[in-house]
RNA sequence: GCGCCCGUAGCUCAGUUGGAUAGAGCAUCAGAUUCCUAAUCUGGGGGCCACAGGUUCGAAUCCUGUCGGGCGCACCA
């Protein structure tokens, strides 16, 4: 972990400093707010390494022009050494070049800190629960699962690489209806393995094959103490043992994936805890919990049985949804909102800040949790903050027709299916190569075909070119060496440059909380190292390894090295391997 | 009817939170391997950033409206 600012922050301090002088000097006015002064590259790396707005944004108030506040900026810049150069460009950008000493000091620096490159001290310590997946556990995980599934650990490791301390959570619905709907497929599977003739398997219950394994395991368990039991002696031990077997499945499916939780909080322990308990009577202490009648559904024809029923509501219409929303159904059991809401305020107990990772189709039900949390947690000292991340929908399909996900049918495309078919590595790239709120179609057939053009086998294949230079040069007996830097040119800083934006995009796409950033940031690395690589192709002077030229092939290696070194910590954080061969 | 998300090249998508001439890949056309991995590179063609207003030095990006697509609108999970 560097306490050191990212390089562009140094920067981004230096001007600061300027302004804060002419303030001094009374050019600007004193307190001048600076919030909308950029310091960043230029989109075109002809402008120059850094560009900043800062003579654009104050013009105003320095009430003068932009082009003459930014010639009194750029007086003060050109005293720095390390500056090259400060140029006036458009409608008032000041454009930096700075000196290579910054460059070959910023590879220096990438060799010195390693693994930890990139890492940031920004949100040192804060405690963040990730909670992502939290698939019911009633079958094996199926590509419905699979992008909030990429998507919520790769934000995990991103947050991680910002310096906050991570939870990754797991939440096991194990108390609903669902299970009971399990308990009672995986019985008829037990009396099937016995050597019962179940037939087709009945409407309402899960046909998948997979709890065939299930039912086996259970007449090992069990023998056949419960096979004409009547179904209350049954339920609860079904009900335990079904959902403890598939959590099992589920989580070596996510384990192909390179997925691992901290901790895994079941629904039904929390029920026992009488947590929901706790917090209906906080909040109806607070009066955000009253009993009322719901009103019937709007626009569409109401159902047909269709009644009022008074029930406990959550005046969730304070917070700004439609309708205040019950807790308790009328058979006095927690809805999934009513134990959701207590599920989340056992998070904030140990939690700095909450983020939860949800499918697009659970979107409707935002608004009463975020208003639960907010109500709860502000009642109970400082508000945690929360976010709920929308993954949107993934349309399946199959050579062109939609395919269903259901689990009923039991015909699904399975995580398992498709790392075994194109492995962890593109299913995991092409989840994050888009950002989360756009829907995206994933046919099978199509991503397996198109595998091997998988941008993630371009960044992996740069990363390889890179040891199986660094594997030829140590045949050849010449070793990578950070003390000629100064022999590196032009071009190979340009390509320092690209590297020295890794530790400024982690702490980007933390703030955003967009990990696809750093795969396209990988990818836009990764390219501009192809292009340096053939540069060698047309000019052999350009080569990594020059004949004759011991000293500018090992600081040419070190570079090599040291971009290599991006890579992988790039590839690591999105949970990529980085190749050494292809 | 209401809420949330999306609309950028023929296709799949980026676009540094409001910056300079809107970029990649695929597809297409033309080139580069006696030479560190050609799974690579260089160049060409291809755009009303859905549409119309507004905000300001400056809009693909922010606001309003319209159109189009997706998801949701139980005491289910």
């Amino acid at each position: 972990m560097s306490d050191k600012p990212t390089l562009y922050a140094a920067f981004a301090q230096k001007i600061d400093a300027v302004l804060a002088a002419l303030e001094a000097e009374g050019v600007l006015p004193a307190d001048t707010p600076r919030g909308n002064v950029s310091v960043e590259p230029p989109r075109d790396a002809s402008h120059g390494d850094l560009a900043t707005n800062a003579a654009m944004v104050l013009a105003k108030q320095a009430k003068t022009n932009p082009r003459a506040l930014a010639e009194k900026i750029v007086e003060h810049l050109q005293r720095d050494p390390l500056i090259v150069s400060a140029e006036i460009a458009g409608p008032g950008f000041i454009n930096l070049k700075l000196a290579p000493q910054i460059w070959t000091e910023e590879v220096a620096a990438i060799a010195e800190l390693g693994d930890d490159y990139g890492k940031s001290a920004m949100d040192e310590g804060r405690r963040v629960n990730v909670e992502y997946v939290s698939a019911n556990p009633t079958g094996p995980m199926h590509m419905g699962h699979c992008r909030g599934a990429v998507v919520g650990d790769a934000l995990a490791s991103l947050l991680e690489h910002a310096g906050h301390q991570v939870t990754r959570e797991y939440y096991v619905n194990d108390a609903g209806g669902q299970v009971d709907t399990l308990a009672r497929s995986v019985h008829l599977r037990y009396r099937e393995a016995l050597g019962e003739d179940i037939g087709e398997i009945p409407e309402g219950f899960y046909p998948g094959a997979y709890l065939v394994p299930v039912g086996e395991a259970a007449a090992k368990e069990f023998g056949d103490r419960f096979r004409t039991a009547p179904e209350d002696e049954w339920l609860a031990i079904f009900r335990a043992f079904a959902v403890e077997r598939m959590m099992d499945v589920i989580k070596s499916d996510l384990a192909l994936l390179g997925i691992n939780h901290d901790v895994f909080s079941s629904e039904a322990a929390l029920q026992a805890a009488k947590k929901p308990e706790a917090a209906e009577a906080w909040l109806r202490e607070h009066d955000f919990v009253y009993d009322g009648v719901l009103e019937a559904p709007k626009g569409k024809a109401p159902p047909e049985d269709w009644e009022p029923v008074e029930l406990p509501l959550f005046r969730s219409t304070k917070f700004g949804d439609d309708q205040d929303r019950p807790i308790k159904k009328s058979d006095g059991k927690w809805t999934y909102f009513g134990a959701d809401l207590a599920y989340h305020m056992q998070k904030a107990e140990n939690a700095d800040e909450l983020i939860d990772i949800w499918g697009a189709d659970h979107a409707g039900t935002v608004k009463r949790i975020k208003a639960a949390v907010a109500a709860l947690s502000e009642g109970q000292g400082e508000p945690v903050p929360f976010d709920v991340k929308l993954v949107q929908m993934v349309q399946l399909l199959r050579d062109g027709e939609p395919a269903k996900m259901s689990k009923r049918s039991g015909n699904f495309v399975t995580i398992a299916d498709m790392v075994e078919e194109v492995g962890k590595d593109v299913v995991r790239f092409s989840m994050l190569t888009r950002k989360p709120e756009a829907q995206m179609d994933f046919d099978f057939a199509k991503v397996v075909e198109a595998s091997k053009d998988n941008p993630v086998f371009y960044v992996q294949y740069a990363h390889a070119r890179i040891c199986s230079i660094l594997r030829k040069a140590d045949a050849e007996g010449i070793t990578p060496s950070g003390e000629q830097l100064d022999l590196l040119t032009e071009d190979d800083l340009a390509l320092v440059k690209q590297a020295a934006q890794f530790p400024r995009e982690v702490e980007a796409a933390a703030r955003a909380r967009e990990p696809h950033r750093i795969a396209f940031y990988l990818y836009d690395l990764a390219a501009a190292f192809h292009a340096f690589w053939n540069l060698g192709n047309d000019d052999a002077e350009k080569r990594i390894i020059v004949a004759q030229n011991a000293r500018l092939s090992a600081a040419r290696l070190f570079l090599a090295s040291q971009i290599g070194q991006v890579i992988r910590n790039g590839l690591a954080l999105l949970g990529v391997e980085a190749v050494e061969e292809l």
